[in-house]
Formats: C-alpha cells, sequence, structure tokens
DNA sequence: CTTATTAGTTTACAACTGTAGTCACAATAA
DNA sequence: TTATTGTGACTACAGTTGTAAACTAATAAG
C-alpha cells in the first residue's frame, strides 16, 4: 500500500497511522494503549512501528522535551486515495468499472457520499468512451 | 493483496495472475515470454512465481504431458472484488465514500459502467444512513 | 540525590517477497 | 540409443515485514 507522499506503508503500519489520523496526534503512551487494545499487540511492536513510519516520514515527532508528540505528515485521504490507485494501477482498466461497483455495493455510504458520487457520475458520463481497453498485456486483446 | 480464495496473493504474483486471467490459459513458456515482455524478468522469476501461485492454489496445472497448460483457480472478477474488500477494511468507514470519489475520478470508465454505477447509487440510496460513523478505534469518535 | 518509572533506541529473528541460478528429467532430434 | 534441449523442481539469497525483548536515557517520586 503506497501513501500519499508514495511511499509504502505496510498493513501494520497502516493501523498505527489510522490511530494517529483519528487522535490528530498522539504521545507513544497512547498509541501504545490503543493498539494494544485494537490488536492486541506489545508496546514494542508500537514503538517499532512508530520507528519506521518516523524513517519513511510518514509521522514526525513534536515537541522538543521527553513524551514527545506524533503527528501525521502525510494526510489520510490523500493516502488512502493514494493506496486506492495504488491498487487499481495493478488491475486490468476493464475491470475497474465492475470493481467500483462491487466496493460501492459491500459498503456502507451517506447519504451525501452517495449524492456527491452522484455528482461525479453525471460530469463523468457526458464524455464518457464506449468501451475500455484492456491493459494487462502488450497488444490488444480482450480479457 | 487477497485473492477469491482469501489467500494473500503478492504484486508480482499479481502480474502472472494478470497474464493467465487474460491468456485463459497458457503453458510455462507464453508466460515466460509474456512476464519477460511486460516486467523484464527472468525465466525463473516466473517459475518461481507460478510454482508460488500453484502452491497457493490461485493456479493449477493441467494436461498430463510436459508442456503443461496452467489455468486460473481464482476468478479474476472475484479476486478483485477480494483485494478491493481487503482494501477498504484497512480504511476508516467514515472515508470510503471519498476513497472511491477519487477512484471513479481518476479511472476510465465507459458508458456502461457509469450507467450501472448510476443504477447501484439510485437503489443504494433508499436505504442510505445519514451518517457513516468512523471505525478506527474503540468507542466512537469523529475521524 | 537516589530510586523507580516511563519513554525512546538497539537488537533480534523467523516468515515472506522479489529475483534468479542450477539441477534433473522428459521429449525430441539425430 | 544417445545427445540435445525445453520444462519443471530445487536451491539461494538479500531485503522487507510482523512481532518483540533488552538496553539506555530522561523524568518523577520520595
Amino acid at each position: 500500500m503506497k501513501d500519499a507522499k508514495n511511499v509504502t506503508i505496510t498493513d501494520s503500519e497502516w493501523m498505527v497511522m489510522r490511530a494517529i489520523w483519528t487522535m490528530g496526534h498522539a504521545t507513544s503512551r497512547e498509541l501504545i494503549d490503543a493498539m494494544n487494545e485494537l490488536e492486541g499487540w506489545s508496546a514494542s511492536t508500537t514503538k517499532t512501528l512508530l520507528r519506521r513510519l518516523i524513517q519513511k516520514q510518514a509521522v514526525a515527532q513534536h515537541g522538543g522535551s521527553r513524551p514527545f508528540t506524533y503527528k501525521p505528515v502525510v494526510g489520510e485521504k490523500e493516502s488512502m486515495a493514494a493506496a486506492a490507485d495504488d491498487l487499481f494501477d495493478h488491475m486490468c482498466a476493464m475491470r475497474a468499472g465492475s470493481t467500483i461497483a462491487g466496493v460501492i455495493q459491500s459498503r456502507e455510504l451517506s447519504r451525501a457520499d452517495i449524492a456527491n458520487l452522484q455528482a461525479i457520475l453525471a460530469e463523468k458520463a457526458k464524455t464518457a468512451p464506449e468501451e475500455v481497453q484492456c491493459n494487462c498485456l502488450p497488444g490488444d486483446q480482450t480479457c
């Protein structure tokens, strides 16, 4: 999974990011407790993940003195968009439509979300091509 | 990334699956050539990936004699749906809507795809909740 | 000040991934 | 029947990921 800066964020790291994003900012203690409750991780595990996230510059350490505060460097929305794009990049372009359909069906969406999607689709319909080409192999073919 | 049988398919393996799905069935030679052209991989690499996919039962070996034929065991559509669901499971439920919106905007969709999505959304609108709850941390909060 | 506690840093280590070389055996050509 | 070659099996190996123990430095408590 890629984040907003196109760095790979692993699954476990993603869990930590979620917590940090939701809390806005947190001390390591808060994160350790949250991760322990959410995933049952030991303190060390959360510390390691936090260190790796700092290395990847997905999280930054703030405050000069000891109980440091950790804040996200990459945004949640952008990171999710990047991860989703990364996923769809690995799929056949022809299948994107039905995959999105599946996602929409299996997720809960608010009225506002739905209205928003409808607006986007209406706009997109104006310039939509009749067919989308398969891009799995070199040369044209239908997958 | 998870496949239709909820087995983890790695990025490289996914490339091979795409080729197999598109070809429908293929000999190792055909796959080796395709992968070499697509990704520049050596024959060994493709063989290894193929072996791992067989182990994971995502691909099966057919035909009793030597140039075997390889066929997908898991379907493309289902695997893509599983991978997409897997991704969205790692994200805050509140953000699914805007993430889907981003995907729709960045992908090419055919007229038929769009019509299909519109139909699904219209149906879903009937029972949509006003708000979707954040599910990032234990206890309610807004992320 | 000394001690206890908490927070941060180093080290560990097995499993999984990406990438590929080598070996062995079956099919084919000579 | 033997030599050749295409294909499948086994081995390799460094880097990444998940998970965590141990060690060290900074505070807080007494």
